[in-house]
DNA sequence: AATGAATGAGCATTCATTCAT
DNA sequence: TATGAATGAATGCTCATTCAT
């Protein structure tokens, strides 16, 4: 098979991959990963039931590799912005302004995060547990830089600062979510930051 | 029948019904809400599966129950707490004291608090909005407060000012749910509370 | 006790089996045997479920207990007025007569002979065999009769003619009650009497 | 696809669900409707319980295709064979011949027919009415056609005439089915046609 | 790789019947 | 006798997953 052809597999594979996953956020979001059925999935992809099982373990794995994918993109994301910055207050505008910029952007990938990967208690332990980890430890790890400096009080462990930080904004996500009329939420990131940075002002 | 006998009566009907209560909490938090069968909650509780169904109209019925019951406590209980307060500082960390103690003095009851009753969003829709925005209104009320009277800067709306605590609070819930080793949640209040009124300081 | 006393006694009891026979009448006419319960039964006779128990053997019971008592009534009161007449035409003409006026006077029991009494196999088979042969076999004994003293053919077996007979009485009471628009039942008997014997006519 | 291997799997498809249909009326048959179960039925035809449901809308929908189909087959066939003959006498002694043959070559059929379809009223009312309306109707006709030729009475409505006639097949069917020593029902047919076209001699 | 017909385990709910009062 | 709360067996239907094509 020539490099092209081969190339070309790939992206088909990439695209129907890809086109599964972006069903499931649909899916899920619209109805819930319970209630949401395979056959539903692989209709909304446009594929046939079975196609499902050459992409995806199963179910679950779908509603997985949906975080996964989307956790890996946003730390990725997040590092990359957060190098360009030297002050840790402006590292955690940059987080808040990502954080609810990004998830602000698709409601459908919201819901999936804030109402259906909690669903499920094996898979928030299993799964989730060390990628969102992983977010919290550059929140964590942020402040502590900050502390370091002498611009964050060290009267607050900085563990526990660092969920008073995502505990704010991933409330922002959820009331939004939640709320029948629309609004922006990135906005929401410069009030978050203004109070937190206000209380851990040392 | 004589009225002790009645009465007995009566307090055998609450004991099953609160029985079943108590077995769904149990069972949903330790299996998922979707995981876990009528079969399991009507055997956890001691009654015929059947039995069930004179107390709840369905397994979702439970989940509701638990929800209004508990919530309706916790309302309670916190507004009783909060009238012997004048100081809205002072009222602030009464609802965080209020809000770890409880959750974490039942560790059942908070995963289904954070974990289960989200997972479906028709009931986050329909029922949990009511009570939430209920709690939601009580904080931002307390913010309020602070706001006329000076303590608490008013450069930050109310509301968004109550869903920063409202989701630091619940963060630290749902992080001590899901933590391997366990720790006392309650001291968290403090730390939350330190952070939040130092950023609301006017 | 006294005798009046133990006649009252008598009469509260028959006044509810009685009061749950009728219950179960309507009852079955309205939802099909299979699908009332035996709840709406207790509930429609004004009794409590487990007093059904009391005077029947289960659902089951019911069902054969009005057949029981209605084809026995029916019977007597066929065999009394028979007595009265001597030509076998002009008993037919009764029987026809009685048939329609009985169940055209009460639609409900005419729904649970047509309808639920046949919806079950096993109950044709073990019950209604015995009384609905002894109905059948008066039919058959009045043409046999006809037929000894010359009024009627005998080129065709009592037993078929007989057949003959209530199967066209049976499904005037079918068609009747299936009928969207009401009318009178009984004058149907006049036209089968006329086909009839017109036909056995020798 | 070959147009060889289409026809196949066509054929496959067709057979499945008449394999189901045809489980459906010995099982239906030998154990009653309600006392049927689904798994019954698809133990009976061969294949899984969930493949009833790619056939079928429900258990339900099982007889009432076992209606549908017979009672159109059965329609059918009556018109082909009423259009060879012109005389209505002779078409009403096709009529019951062909009615007491075909169910009388099927005795599950039958059982299906006489005793399964009227225990749901709800049933009859709402399917069975139709066709059998229009089977009711071409004996009306029937009926009516020698009327106008003078052959048979018009004192009677030919629309209880009809029912007279199909009220006497209808139970010499009932009774062969409840019978407990077996016999042929076609030459019953004979019997009835006599009596019927005696009786309805002008 | 893709299909989609077939599978069959799994479960919420109903309701006839019992029995302690 | 009468009650009605409690029981628990019974079952129609769903849907994740498989596999022959």
């Amino acid at each position: 098979m020539a490099k092209a052809a081969k190339q070309a597999a790939k992206n088909g594979v990439a695209d129907k991959r890809e086109a599964i996953l972006r069903a499931g956020i649909k899916v899920f979001a619209a109805k819930g990963f319970f209630n949401s059925k395979v056959a539903d999935v692989a209709a909304e992809a446009g594929v046939a039931d079975g196609t499902v099982y050459l992409y995806f373990k199963g179910k679950d794995d779908i509603l997985h590799s949906v975080f996964d994918r989307a956790m890996a993109e946003f730390i990725a994301e997040g590092q990359r912005e957060l190098e360009k910055l030297d002050d840790p207050a402006a590292q955690l505008a940059k987080i808040a302004e990502l954080h609810l910029s990004r998830l602000g952007a698709d409601r459908s990938l919201a819901v999936v995060f804030q109402i259906e990967l909690r669903g499920s208690t094996k898979f928030m332990e299993a799964f989730s547990a060390a990628a969102f980890a992983e977010y919290l430890a550059i929140i964590r790890k942020t402040i502590e830089s900050g502390q370091k400096r002498g611009i964050f009080r060290d009267d607050v462990k900085s563990v526990v600062a660092a969920k008073i930080f995502y505990g704010a904004l991933d409330e922002m996500v959820t009331n939004w979510i939640l709320s029948k009329k629309p609004y922006p939420l990135e906005p929401l990131a410069g009030e978050v930051v203004k109070v937190f940075l206000g209380g851990m002002r040392s």
